[in-house]
DNA sequence: ACCATTTACTTAATCGGTTAAGTAAATAAA
DNA sequence: TTTATTTACTTAACCGATTAAGTAAATGGT
């Protein structure tokens, strides 16, 4: 049994919260009449402490529920066993995924992952990755904001920690990037259409400064360029953030004479405006208009028609982010540039691009 | 200008990474000449210090990048200005959407907001719990997993820092939840159904020990009830975590002479695979049969056909969770469990359950 | 029996901040 | 002029853990 009448006198300062009040290693010192640093070493199992000892502190320690203030071993450390996951958003089954692979990795490796979100604020990366320069994370994954064009606090930041971006990735950072085959995903994409019998396709272009976004747009540009057609500037529509003002500029893009009768969905979230557009118009898909859309989400296959789509290898691609960065951690001059992947993507033919019905 | 001749000196241990070495207090005191008690003062503002004193140390401190250890200061202050938000998955929209108000109100308070998915995996839920006691962060909010069925880990949590439960709470816990109207709901799911001419109506169970399933199911126990009804025990159809038998199960029910023509999916993710099934079985919604799934997905509109949803108030119920959990961290002694909010669901009609087809 | 080594600890420094208490010099009050 | 107060700092303790260095006692070797 373990006698509780000395410690009682340790607890101070409590709240309505802590009624126990944290235990420390000093307070199970003092209840067993040894130093702390003979409790730290115990709990490490050193070989400078004896069986018996050994035993009475594990025992204490397991009666009394002690855990380690996980800051304190940092602070001396100068180690979090912690990562940051930094991305613009979670309600994406891209980024949920990914999230998903790199978690897996982290816990395998005793790490704890941070999960933080920028909500496409390029405001809130800089405060963000400026934290980040504290000490408090080891390394650090992420997918940049849509608006990100400048990359000093990348830069920054990559100086004090190592970095792993993924997917939105800023290629004027030294460091290892895991993307997919974006450019190529662009031309298979807008090829199928062209197989499918369109003759007008559109884009729609989530933001000018991701990389991601323009290499899908380039492969687009590649195969309308190599099946003879005028890369029509006007095909490429601006998608932005006021969800209204989206609408209406798609609407207004179906609604014109020469309407696109084919359109390539850059990211996941556009699919359900270019549906309830379609809706609305009363044009029909496939059958008057035929869309691709990048996405990784369960429901395409129930959507009304069902989606084609290039999926991403989400999960994979969060699996390798970690991995990298882990094994930067572990060995100390690993040189992060050469460790960037490129993981193709899969494109599923569904029934919003059938030609034969 | 600032010199920096002195501080090259101190620049120890650089890594490849750290090829500058995080700035502490001490290095910006060592290159001003002055304590660090003094830096530290001067960066907080005191009044103790000078204003041209203050200004000195400002101004190295921008012009070296200095940002604070949290670390440091968490360990002093005993408060870490961070609290954790434990939840399932993050690949469902009324947890993403929870999570968003939550951020919210988190980054309003000045608060780090850590998100920890437990993946529904229960010994992950008591491992994180158990890592939580540290001091790691000063509150919590939570969404237990689906197999919760003990609850030593979350009294003892409960002990050391405050908490609050959002959805799917725990009863037996004493402190503030946040939940929504889900027996009503389950009610009015099932009602509508009924009103919608369904004879023979089932509903999906996530997990017996979940209280916002078995509330649900209370309440579709009780419309049946109320119109007369057996509460047919077969027609609650248990879901697990293995997706290929919950399909396999389903494609059961719906293949039997008595199959159900309604059916109340008590999470979003259920959807899905009701609606594959039925196409597969070659059963029309909402002909065949009627469908009502509890869901914050932006999708439901663009299924085949639309979905009728109960859709939760979810960033509101994350708001109000974060909301409730800064009062308790601000004011010492607040009672938590007074603090308890029930906001109602919503029922929006879509054609997954039209009668007039 | 005597020195060497091993065992099982303790002491004290450290990580990077914060702050109570102390102090010397400048200014104000009597 | 002398004492009181204010200003602008510094010293030192502290948060909770880790570990290099120190030490007393037990054990071992010859």
């Amino acid at each position: 049994m373990v006698n509780l009448t000395k410690l009682t006198k340790l607890s101070i300062n409590q709240s309505i919260f802590s009624k126990m009040g944290n235990i420390t290693i000093k307070m199970l010192a003092k209840e067993l009449n040894l130093s702390t640093a003979a409790v730290s070493k115990a709990l490490r199992d050193s070989h400078e402490i004896s069986e018996g000892t050994k035993k009475r502190v594990l025992e204490l320690a397991a009666a009394l529920n002690y855990v380690p203030h996980p800051y304190a071993g940092s602070l001396r450390e100068k180690k979090s066993n912690t990562i940051a996951v930094v991305i613009p958003e979670v309600a994406d089954s891209f980024f949920s995924l990914a999230l998903n692979g790199i978690e897996a990795v982290a816990i395998a490796n005793g790490y704890h992952a941070l999960i933080y979100l920028t909500h496409e604020s390029f405001e809130r990366e800089k405060t963000l990755l400026k934290d980040l320069e504290s000490g408090r994370v080891d390394g650090v994954i992420m997918s940049v904001t849509m608006k990100t064009d400048t990359f000093d606090h990348l830069k920054s930041l990559n100086k004090m920690v190592p970095m792993v971006f993924f997917d939105r990735v800023c290629e004027e950072i030294d460091t290892a990037k895991i993307t997919t085959n974006d450019e190529e995903c662009g031309y298979q994409a807008t090829q199928h259409l062209i197989d499918s019998g369109c003759k007008k396709i559109a884009i729609l272009s989530i933001s000018e400064s991701l990389s991601i976004n323009s290499k899908r747009i380039q492969g687009y540009q590649q195969a309308l360029l190599e099946n003879g057609r005028e890369g029509d500037p006007a095909s490429i529509i601006d998608y932005g953030e006021d969800s209204v003002e989206n609408f209406e500029q798609l609407r207004k893009v179906f609604r014109e004479v020469d309407r696109p009768d084919g359109i390539v969905a850059t990211v996941s979230k556009m699919t359900t405006d270019i549906y309830l557009v379609c809706m609305e118009l009363g044009l029909r898909i496939p059958q008057d208009v035929k869309v691709v859309s990048f996405s990784n989400d369960s429901t395409v296959a129930i959507l009304n028609p069902s989606l084609t789509t290039i999926t991403q290898p989400a999960f994979e691609m969060g699996e390798l982010a970690a991995g990298i960065l882990f094994k930067a951690l572990k060995k100390k001059y690993l040189v992060l540039s050469e460790e960037s992947t490129v993981v193709p993507s899969q494109l599923f033919v569904r029934n919003s691009t059938s030609s034969s019905v």
